[in-house]
DNA sequence: GCATGATCATGC
DNA sequence: GCATGATCATGC
């Protein structure tokens, strides 16, 4: 079956919204457990009635149009995200150098996606899943250029000899993701004799939430860059131009050019500042578009006058249930570096709080970073298996302790002495605010923290 | 001054 | 009520 027009196509594809894949499969190709491809296939085969194919051409080839079925979730806060990244075409290193974007195997296969969004449900049989929402997608022009961006810092790596080092934290949307059923799928780069493990081109899980949020819940968000500005400067270089007028500014005075009242004990003053740096007046930083399409993480960071933070920075509390039950390729801690890019923004203080209480605190501008996969694969990965050797040989221990007047709880999970890295520390609200372990036993509340020293180097280009 | 454990403040 | 970011308090 052709399709001649796109309102032919849409007209169709948007027939199989409400459907379940269990309705639509008329070969009973979702008896068969395994095969992955499946829900797509499926589409392809039953719905739209051509023949599965891994052309380079897209599917709908004299539309240029390519079929994407992709899943999406319902989070417990009642929130949706995409399940997964959208994997698009294999990235050919030996051809892919030889193009220019326009003519690139991504741009010639993915530039029209017909997007078809089902809900995926945890322990629902596949055939149940019913697809939600059929979506022509072109890529609206401020995104394109950061794709552009993307595409051009993939293709520079494989002509530096370096698809062997490409990885997903170095882009913004469109990513290298790893492809292959394990470590041995490799392929050949055409200037360097390493063989690169195969990747496909592929749109980051944030940006697919986004889209999903867009689509399925009509929520928009709010750009800071346009595609003009996006033409001249990368989106990094763009970030870094916003901020850098007020380098060495107190945070009050910034306030006040601002308009923004000078709370600086308030959780969201920081975030308020950054909106405002940005353009965005009195917005929270996660309808921010680029920041949540690209998941990107704020943090702020306090220097002392010695350029170290008096703090180390925490993140979430444990769920040690969840720890111990993953594998680490599939963990949340490892995805967690994986998938997020954080920007630190910097300030200092100019003097110790014993000099002065009323100290100044100034801005010393931003650091765009995202863990390397070494540190990730290395001291984080550490912290994960002590936890799970402590917990799984029943090692951990809790002891009651009287430090002066005060009973404290003490443990023997990594301290900050551990890899130079990162460490666990108790965070609850008292004494008595717990978690229970697997093993039944209760411990205050856990969180794991990077270093203050490990956060003191990664921002020492600041100051 | 640092390490470690404790807990506060805010916002959803 | 709880998660998160932030900071305090004490002992060595």
């Amino acid at each position: 079956m052709i399709y001649q027009t796109m309102n032919e196509l849409m007209e169709k594809a948007r027939e199989a919204e409400g459907k379940t894949f269990g309705e639509i499969d008329n070969f009973n190709r979702l008896d068969n457990k395994k095969s992955k491809g499946g829900l797509g296939q499926v589409v392809e085969e039953s719905f739209f009635e051509y023949a599965v194919n891994s052309d380079a051409r897209p599917d709908f080839d004299n539309l240029g149009v390519e079929l994407k079925v992709t899943p999406f979730r319902k989070n417990t806060n009642g929130t949706l995200s995409a399940k997964e990244r959208l994997v698009l075409n294999i990235i050919n290193y030996m051809e892919e150098v030889n193009t220019e974007f326009k003519t690139s195997s991504f741009w010639t296969k993915n530039q029209k996606l017909l997007l078809m969004f089902y809900q995926w449900v945890p322990e629902v049989d596949r055939k149940d899943y019913q697809i939600f929402k059929s979506v022509l997608y072109t890529f609206p022009e401020a995104d394109l250029e950061i794709v552009k961006q993307d595409w051009d810092l993939i293709i520079r790596k494989i002509k530096e000899g370096k698809a062997h080092e490409l990885s997903e934290g170095d882009t913004i949307y469109l990513g290298a993701a790893s492809k292959g059923s394990n470590k041995t799928s490799v392929r050949d780069q055409p200037f360097s004799r390493i063989k690169a493990m195969q990747r496909a081109f592929s749109l980051k899980q944030s940006y697919m939430t986004a889209l999903v949020r867009k689509y399925i819940k009509n929520e928009d968000l709010i750009q800071f860059a346009n595609a003009s500005e996006l033409k001249q400067k990368s989106f990094k270089e763009l970030l870094e131009y916003k901020f850098k007028p007020f380098i060495g500014m107190t945070d009050k005075k910034i306030a006040d050019i601002h308009g923004i009242t000078y709370n600086p004990k308030s959780k969201s003053f920081v975030a308020i500042v950054i909106s405002a740096l940005l353009g965005i007046k009195g917005t929270k930083l996660g309808q921010i578009e680029e920041f949540s399409k690209a998941n990107i993480q704020f943090k702020t960071v306090r220097l002392e006058p010695n350029g170290k933070p008096k703090e180390s920075m925490s993140f979430e509390n444990i769920d040690f249930y969840q720890w111990t039950s993953e594998e680490w390729e599939e963990s949340y801690l490892r995805e967690r570096f994986y998938d997020t890019k954080f920007l630190f923004v910097v300030f200092q203080y100019t003097e110790t709080k014993k000099e002065n209480p009323n100290r100044e605190l100034v801005f010393k501008g931003i650091k765009f970073w995202n863990m390397p996969e070494e540190t990730v694969e290395n001291e984080i990965k550490e912290l994960w298996e002590e936890v799970n050797r402590l917990i799984n040989k029943n090692e951990l221990e809790i002891e009651y302790v009287m430090r002066g007047k005060k009973l404290v709880e003490s443990n023997n999970f990594p301290k900050i002495s551990f890899n130079g890295v990162t460490h666990i520390r108790p965070k609850g609200a008292d004494g008595q605010d717990k978690v229970a372990l697997p093993n039944g036993n209760k411990i205050t509340k856990q969180c794991y923290w990077l270093n203050n020293t490990y956060v003191a180097d990664i921002v020492k280009d600041l100051i």
